[in-house]
This record gives structure tokens, C-alpha cells and sequence, in this order.
RNA sequence: GCCUCAGUAGCUCAGUGGAUAGAGCAUCGGACUUCUAAUCCGCAGGUCGUAGGUUCGACUCCUACCUGGGGCGCCA
């Protein structure tokens, strides 16, 4: 490109004046409020240069403009040379350029991409949404960037709190499923993992009624009891257990399903918790025989991480039974078996970073060279104005309800501007409202929703974005079939920024995929976007002097609807043809 | 207590060693007989948590402190 070429030529400029081989100076894009296209910072040649910026400065301009024709005027200010490029320049670079990005050649690996993860137990929340919306993006960007990537996810579907839902509804369920109550599986499974805890706060406080203490009460309430023996029973693969429990996770996968196609996200391949876990455990008892692992009088299993300034950690219970990071050891190396991928990304949030870092020394103990491979892609969480989301103080926001309110809101802003559209087009502006807004935000940051103020559809938003496509798409139905570019006398200042915006697309998404954040490319495609709407403002296109500057701006106008869709599709939402 | 992440406009966020720190929302004022006004233009809004340090140059890097989130379970 064209930042390339200038800097390429820079260098070998400094090595004529000043002898120094390369040497590569800072260039960057001109600040809006100078006059330029490119800067060139002067200051780290001044040492060798023994000279004044401004003298420096001059003498490194006057050779460009000899030597590089794509040059034509500079402006010193201070240690800054500001360059300016020539239209000629800027139209072959718009001509030339596409959305494809010039494949990596030295990294032909696969890319297995962790997200989701849900337990069984409940229905998806927002923060699931922004785990999806994360976890599929870069999935997307990672692929143009021309990796072969996977898309997986590890489904909890065993242990304690998925019991709780399968006890309630046994002793309270009366025989009813989610078809007979006309209700979405996972909502219904849901349903009775709340009410297994309201019946088990009721019995413990019957009971410290009684007099027992807080503590024995809690573990004396029968439901704890039962809801114990249950996890027993499972594990000992009792055949009405085992029954109930696939009975209600694929209530739960129907209900999942779902919200999965609507957040239009999929994987290629699910692991699940309940057969991880025992290759997991497998794992242990070898690394305990080779001594990576240690014993303690009790029999349970322990990791000792103090060498690399961690602490101790448990692997199995005195009892033999897994905990969680037993299952995520026996997954992991699962994986490895079936993709022998180059990198393993885990969109998890920041609350397990620890967790995280101590799976990977595992591993790495454990002797998997791939352990360095793996990476906790660690998003912050959403939280609301009063903090974290509760399920127990019914604070958490619900993804289907989310959903449902986004795509009422498209509806009703649409009808009041009197240009209905119909049930997909709705759809379709609300999910990118809602992904817009999460995925704008740096992962690792937290976000703050708050449900009183609702998720906007004007200004920086995905609808913003939708709409300026749809404006493109209504010329280019004016105009008729879009041709090639045809070469303008001259670019107005509205045109060359577009163009060098535009150009900067390839860019934006190795930065984003090396960043591994959507955010990058979410605030990069709002700004291209804003400066198309100001240049569509400025400058008539159909209604231009000259043919051919028609021609030349419905080009261009399609050619940056052509960068936002395809920036879209990183992103994970779709632009319509009319809203 | 220890570890870790974050603190930028009233609010939500950009800014990843360069110039006078930028957007959106909200407020106020303009632009629809025109290629879609979910748009555009303007006004106003800041001791970049605090104090030191490194550097020609610090919102950005280092140190300490303050405030907030998260973690430090034989929970997941």
C-alpha cells in the first residue's frame, strides 16, 4: 500500500543522507486539522542527523519529492513532515484495492476457537451474548485473515447444579415439559433450577427454626440430601438417572438452538463436560505415577505450582470425583487429538484468568508441547448499574428477552418513520444493534447495560452503519448496473479521505486479529462510515456535472458498501438493501 | 491481606511513545420540494484518578498511593 511504499523509500533516503541502514521513521496518518496525507515523525533521526527537525525535516522532503512519484508537497512543522500524496496516486490505490487480505504464509494451522460454554441448568444470559458475539467475530476475522479456524464450545452438562434442576423438576414437575406449557426448553429447565433453590431455602430455614445452626441446616436440608445422592447416582450411571438427566439437557439443546441460530452463531464441533471429564481423570492417575502430581494422606490429588509463583491445586476430590479443572484437562488434550491445532483460543471471561493460567502450566507440566499454544481470550464481564447480574436477586437480563426487545424497538422506530419493513428486516436491525454496542467496546474491558435506557439505534450504532448501506444500495438501484472506476480530474478533500480510509481496511483486521479484538474493527467501520456519510452529504453523486464523476462516485459509493458488508460479516450482523 | 484488571467530557466509550486528547448519547442552535433526516453541520462540555520518574516528546512506559471490578473453594 501506499504507507509502504512511502516508508520504503524513506529509509533508503536516510541511508543516502545520513548513512544509516535501515533506519525506519515513524509514519503516520496527517492529524485532520494539518494539511497532509501521511506524516513522517522526524525526531529519531536527529541524533544522527545533527541537525534542526525543521532542517532534517526539509532535506528528507526535498529527496522525496525526487524520488518518489507518488509524492506531491510536504509542509514542515516542527520535527513533522507532512505529506501530501497525489490524486493519481490515491485513484490507482482505490482501483487496486479489495477486501481480501494477503495470507500469512508461515501459519497454516488450525485455529480451534473456545465460546459459549454454557451449563445445562439455565437459560442464556447477555453475558452469554457477549462471550458469542466475542468468540464468533474473531473466529470470522482470524479466517479472513486466512487461518483454517474451528468453532467450539464445551458444554457443562454434568455435576451438582444440573441435578438440582433434574430433582426439582422430578419432585415438583407434575409430568410437565416444555410442551406442554407451550415454553422454550431451557427456560423451562431453568425454571425449576430456581425453584430447587427456593424450597432449599425454605427447608433451611425450617430447619434453623428448629435451632440448628446456618451451616448444619444447610447441609441437613433433605433436597441437599437428595439432590447429593442424585450426583451419586449419576456418576454410577443409575439408568433413571441417566435417563432423567438426557431427558432434560435436550430440552435444554432445543431451547439453546435457538438463540444460537438467531445470535447466528454455530459451532462445528460440541464437547461435553460428561465424557471429558473421565479422560480428564485418566490423565491425573498418569501424572500421578510419573510424580507430576502428588497425593495427600486423604487421597485426593494436588498440583504443586509454587515453583511458578502459584499456589497449590487440587485436581481430584479425597473421593475420586472430578472437579473443574479435571474436565477442562481431559478437553483439552481431547481437542488436540482431533484438530492437532497450532493455537487454542478459550473465550472465557477475566473472572478465570486464573483458572487459565494455571490449566496451561498443567499442561505444560504435563509435557504437551502445544501447551504454549494456548491462549485465554479473557473479556470483561456486563454488569448493571447495580452491579453484577444475579440470578437470585432476578437481575440477570435474558437473552431471548433481549433479543425480542431489540427487534420490537427496530419495529417501532421504523413505523414511526413510516417506512415499515417486515419481521426480518426488524430482526436484522436489532441483533446489529445489540452486536454493534457490545462489540465496540475493548473485551477486556466491562460493560456497563443498563435495561432502563435501552440500546440505541441512532449515532454510533449498528444501525448507523446499516443505514448508510442501504443508502448505497438505493443509488446503485438508480444508477443501474455499477461499471469501473473512471479516473476524476481531480479528488474533492471528501473523496481522498474516503479512498485512504477505505484503503486502510486490510489493515484494520490483521490489527483486530492480532489484537484479538472485534472492537478494533468495530470503531474502524463506524469511522469509515461517518466519513462516507459526510462525503455523501458534500458531494452529489447521481446528480453530479459530469457523467463520469457520477460514474466515478457510484463506484466508489459501491465499493464502500462492498468494505461494510464484508466488515459486517466479521463483525456478525447482516446489511439490508432498504430500511 | 495477597494477586490481577481498570480509572479519559454529565453518561457510554475511542485513543496501543508524537502536534491543540476525540466520538456517540444527553443539552442548545441550524440543514428535508433534493441521491433514504436511523443523516449532516455547529455551540458547549477535560487539572486524561493522585504524586513522582524515564524520554527530545507521556493519556500511553516505570514506581508508589487512592478508588472500583474480579480472583485467591474438595463451586463451576
Amino acid at each position: 500500500m501506499l504507507d509502504k511504499q512511502i516508508s520504503q523509500t524513506i529509509t533508503t533516503i536516510i541511508s543516502e543522507l545520513y548513512g544509516a541502514d535501515n533506519m525506519v521513521l515513524p509514519l503516520e496518518k496527517t492529524p485532520k486539522e494539518q494539511s497532509g496525507d501521511f506524516t513522517v515523525i522526524i525526531f529519531p533521526i536527529l541524533k544522527l542527523a545533527k541537525q534542526k527537525p525543521e532542517d532534517a525535516a526539509k532535506a528528507i522532503g526535498d529527496a522525496l519529492i525526487k524520488s518518489c512519484d507518488i509524492i506531491e508537497g510536504f509542509e514542515v512543522i516542527k520535527g513533522f513532515l507532512n505529506l501530501r500524496v497525489t490524486d493519481q496516486a490515491l485513484y490507482e490505490a482505490i482501483k487496486k484495492h479489495d477486501c481480501s487480505i494477503p495470507k500469512i504464509a508461515d501459519d497454516d494451522s488450525t485455529y480451534l476457537v473456545e465460546y459459549s460454554s454454557p451449563n445445562t441448568n439455565k437459560p442464556l444470559h447477555l453475558g452469554h451474548i457477549r462471550n458469542n458475539l466475542i468468540g464468533y467475530s474473531i473466529s470470522k476475522i482470524l479466517q479472513a485473515c486466512g487461518h483454517r479456524v474451528k468453532m467450539i464450545q464445551i458444554i457443562n452438562d454434568r455435576g451438582i447444579h444440573i441435578c438440582k434442576s433434574m430433582l426439582a423438576w422430578q419432585r415438583f414437575g407434575n409430568e410437565e415439559t416444555p410442551k406442554s406449557t407451550n415454553t422454550k426448553g431451557d427456560h423451562f429447565v431453568g425454571k425449576y433450577y430456581v425453584e430447587y433453590e427456593k424450597q432449599y431455602r425454605k427447608e433451611v430455614k425450617e430447619l434453623v427454626d428448629q435451632g440448628l445452626t446456618q451451616e448444619a441446616a444447610e447441609k441437613q436440608a433433605p433436597l441437599h440430601q437428595q439432590v447429593q445422592k442424585m450426583l451419586r447416582d449419576w456418576e454410577k450411571k443409575d439408568p433413571d438417572t441417566r435417563d432423567l438427566w438426557k431427558k432434560m439437557n435436550q430440552w435444554v439443546y432445543d431451547g439453546f438452538d435457538e438463540s444460537y441460530q438467531r445470535l447466528g452463531v454455530s459451532f462445528d464441533k460440541n464437547y461435553y463436560e460428561s465424557n471429558t471429564y473421565l479422560l480428564g481423570k485418566q490423565v491425573i492417575a498418569d501424572g500421578l505415577a510419573k510424580k507430576i502430581f502428588y497425593q495427600k494422606e486423604d487421597g485426593s490429588v494436588w498440583v504443586d505450582l509454587t515453583d511458578e509463583g502459584l499456589d497449590e491445586k487440587l485436581l481430584l476430590r479425597a473421593d475420586g470425583t472430578a472437579v473443574y479443572i479435571t474436565q477442562d484437562i481431559g478437553t483439552a488434550i481431547e481437542r488436540y487429538q482431533d484438530y492437532q491445532f497450532g493455537h487454542m483460543i478459550y473465550t472465557v471471561a477475566d473472572e478465570q484468568d486464573y483458572h487459565f493460567q494455571v490449566l496451561f502450566l498443567i499442561l505444560k507440566k504435563l509435557g504437551y508441547p502445544w501447551a504454549k499454544n494456548c491462549y485465554h481470550l479473557s473479556y470483561g464481564m456486563v454488569t448493571l448499574p447495580s452491579g453484577k447480574m444475579k440470578s437470585r436477586e432476578g437481575t440477570v437480563v435474558d437473552a431471548d428477552d433481549l433479543m425480542n426487545q431489540m427487534h420490537q424497538t427496530a419495529r417501532s422506530i421504523s413505523e414511526s418513520r413510516d417506512t415499515p419493513q417486515g419481521d426480518s428486516i426488524y430482526e436484522m436491525i436489532g441483533m446489529a444493534a445489540l452486536k454493534y454496542q457490545l462489540l465496540r467496546v475493548d473485551p477486556r474491558k466491562t460493560v456497563l447495560f443498563d435495561p432502563e435506557t435501552s440500546i440505541d439505534f441512532h449515532g454510533k450504532t449498528g444501525p448507523f452503519i446499516q443505514y448508510t448501506y442501504a443508502r448505497i444500495q438505493s443509488i446503485i438501484r438508480k444508477y443501474g448496473a455499477v461499471k469501473s472506476y473512471t479516473q476524476p480530474k481531480s479528488l474533492h478533500p471528501e473523496e481522498r479521505n474516503l479512498i485512504k480510509k477505505a484503503c486502510d481496511y486490510q489493515n484494520q483486521v490483521i490489527q483486530a486479529a492480532k489484537q484479538k479484538s472485534p472492537a478494533l474493527l468495530a470503531n474502524y467501520l463506524y469511522e469509515l462510515v461517518k466519513i462516507y456519510n459526510g462525503f455523501y452529504q458534500e458531494n452529489p453523486i447521481l446528480n453530479a456535472d459530469k457523467q463520469e464523476t457520477t460514474q466515478f462516485r457510484v463506484t466508489l459509493s459501491h465499493h464502500i458498501a462492498s468494505i461494510i458488508e464484508h466488515a459486517a460479516q466479521l463483525l456478525g450482523f447482516d446489511v439490508p438493501d432498504h430500511m
